[in-house]
DNA sequence: ACTCTGTCTCAAGACGAC
DNA sequence: CTAATTGAGACAGAGT
DNA sequence: GTCGTCC
């Protein structure tokens, strides 16, 4: 769509993904040696997402599109697990900038400083106060701004959600802009993407409590997915059995299919049931060493070797731990860290074989170890990397050594390191078990989060757009966050005409009684200027 | 040959003078 | 503890 | 359109 459609229409914008934005891409280019940063005032303060909410507002403004910003409020509780995983990313990142700053890399230095922007509560609090002194209307969600502009344009508050999150959707909002920024327009790729939740729901052939659960099967932020199911299958199964409980019933009757389902997302008795089956299997294979005999060899070709090695040796200069341990798991490569390098090549069968054999039981050679890291990530408490790599470690180190050990020799040593690793791992699940009864399935959860998710209702919610008050912009922008005063004055001027021509109406509200549009009324005939098809309109979310 | 998933890597604003 | 990403595109590998 | 600059 062309950004003249959108005249006078109200837009919800996640304000904090908008910062998050500007923080990033806004920077001072370094000068000589020096890395690129945020632009700051005299205090040492961050003004990058100040000077880009500014200049975007007031183009939207002048577009004749009302924006209204929505705040995040406390972070969702499910988001434990993941939690974790972000906590250890963040750390390893702070970790690697400064050793980019020790060498002086310059690159480096950017490139993790980028991982570790930050949007604080500071931030925030300055761009509320810049909006509201342009008379803007701001409106703090309580949970997650995503959830709060879906219910502003449900609740006709809004015409559309403007941002590039698909989640909004699965919040079913009404509607949803991507590509707000129609930065120099025109261009066929530069226009105002246009997705229509009705529509979309229409096309696809789904209700919308089937669509969350499509979602859901697809990855959302909140939960384990079941392995090998991506978008494709994931419809196409919610396509044939109608939800996931039903999908998961089905899987049951397919122990190898069954096994992919995350214990995250099974009820509490078929989890404890799982996991004891598991326990068992451990036992068993402690105690009876004929179980290592049978297995799939799976011969990796000589080439792809070769460039997993490569993949391997690069990994390990500039990733951290965790991941060549999992790439290693995975796929039963050996990690290039490994003191036996050199025999890899030479013998890549036999390293395949004992690698599985040691491992797991013949049924799902790849899958175990993949599930075991994930869990043991699931369940540990702050001290995550430690924890991680440490069964991991010990793992894949044994991997490696039916190569060189003698059978003989070498059963008894691998017991006694197998007994350390199994007894972490029972240990960690025990901690567990006090949950274990009230356990939730975590797709259950999720559902709830997207479909009664915290937010104020849109009928209590007054948005206006003001006059803005030009005193204490200045006194903000410019003494306060050392903007250049021309400029600023420029920016207000064009301001106030924006705000000045909002007060027209939109020409069809003279003649049309429907003020907002065609609403929720699930699968009504799709209105026809909307835009081409939204086939873009594929859920994808991997992390 | 084709389809799908999983993984990795990357980029992420806007103004205004020219 | 305060913080937080996301999506797209390219590509390899598994499965059919 | 590109490119340097915004703080």
């Amino acid at each position: 769509m062309e950004v003249e459609s959108y005249m006078g229409r109200i837009v919800a914008i996640d304000a904090s993904m908008a910062l998050y934005q500007f923080l990033i891409a806004i920077r001072a280019q370094g000068g000589e040696g020096t890395a690129a940063a945020v632009l700051t005032n005299a205090e040492g303060e961050q003004t990058s997402h100040i000077q880009g909410m500014f200049n975007r507002t007031i183009r939207l403004l002048s577009a004749g599109i009302k924006p209204v910003y929505v705040f995040d409020g406390k972070p969702p509780n499910m988001k434990g697990g993941e939690l974790a995983k972000r906590q250890a990313k963040r750390a390893e990142a702070q970790k690697k900038l400064e050793e980019a700053r020790a060498k002086g890399d310059i690159e480096a230095i950017e490139k993790h400083e980028g991982a570790l922007v930050k949007v604080s509560k500071k931030d925030a609090e300055d761009v509320k106060v810049l909006l509201r002194a342009m008379g803007v209307p701001v409106v703090e969600a309580p949970c997650e701004a995503e959830a709060q502009c879906a219910e502003l344009v449900r609740g006709g508050k809004a015409y559309a959600a403007g941002t590039e999150d698909m989640d909004v959707l699965t919040f079913a909002a009404t509607r949803q802009l991507r590509k707000l920024t129609f930065s120099s327009s025109k261009k066929a790729d530069q226009r105002i993407v246009e997705i229509n939740h009705a529509r979309l729901l229409n096309d696809i052939g789904l209700t919308n409590d089937q669509f969350v659960d499509l979602c859901i099967l697809c990855g959302c932020d909140y939960t384990n997915r079941i392995d090998k199911v991506g978008p494709k299958t994931a419809l196409k199964l919610i396509k044939q059995h109608g939800s996931i409980e039903a999908i998961l019933k089905s899987m049951s009757t397919s122990p190898k299919e069954y096994d992919r389902v995350p214990d995250e997302w099974l009820d509490a008795d078929t989890r404890s049931k799982r996991k004891a089956k598991r326990r068992a299997q451990a036992l068993a294979r402690l105690t009876n060493t004929e179980n290592r005999v049978p297995l799939e060899t799976t011969k990796p070709k000589e080439d792809n070797n070769a460039h997993h090695q490569d993949i391997d040796n690069k990994q390990q200069q500039d990733k951290n731990k965790i991941q060549p341990l999992a790439f290693a798991a995975t796929t039963n490569e050996i990690p290039a860290f490994a003191p036996t390098t050199q025999s890899v090549n030479t013998s890549t069968a036999e390293a395949t074989f004992a690698a599985t054999t040691n491992e797991i039981p013949a049924f799902a050679p790849t899958t175990q170890s993949v599930n075991i890291s994930t869990e043991i990530e699931a369940t540990s408490a702050p001290t995550t990397t430690e924890i991680v790599q440490q069964p991991l470690m010990t793992e894949a180190t044994e991997n490696i050594i039916p190569m060189e050990v003698d059978e003989d020799e070498f059963i008894p040593v691998k017991t006694a390191e197998l007994k350390e690793s199994e007894s972490t791992e029972i240990e960690l699940e025990e901690q567990n078990d006090e949950d274990e009864s009230k356990h939730v399935p975590e797709y259950i959860g999720a559902r709830k989060l997207f479909k009664e998710h915290e937010i104020i209702p849109a009928k209590d919610i007054q948005l206006k757009w003001t006059k803005p008050d030009e005193a204490a912009l200045r006194a903000f922008l410019i003494d306060k966050m050392g903007f250049a005063a021309e400029r600023v004055d420029g920016a207000i001027k064009k301001l106030i005409t924006a705000q000045g021509s909002l007060k027209q109406q939109r020409m069809d509200s003279f003649f049309k009684v429907l003020p907002k549009k065609v609403d929720g009324n699930v699968n009504k005939r799709p209105p026809p200027p909307a835009s081409k098809k939204p086939a873009a309109a594929k859920k994808k979310k991997t992390r």
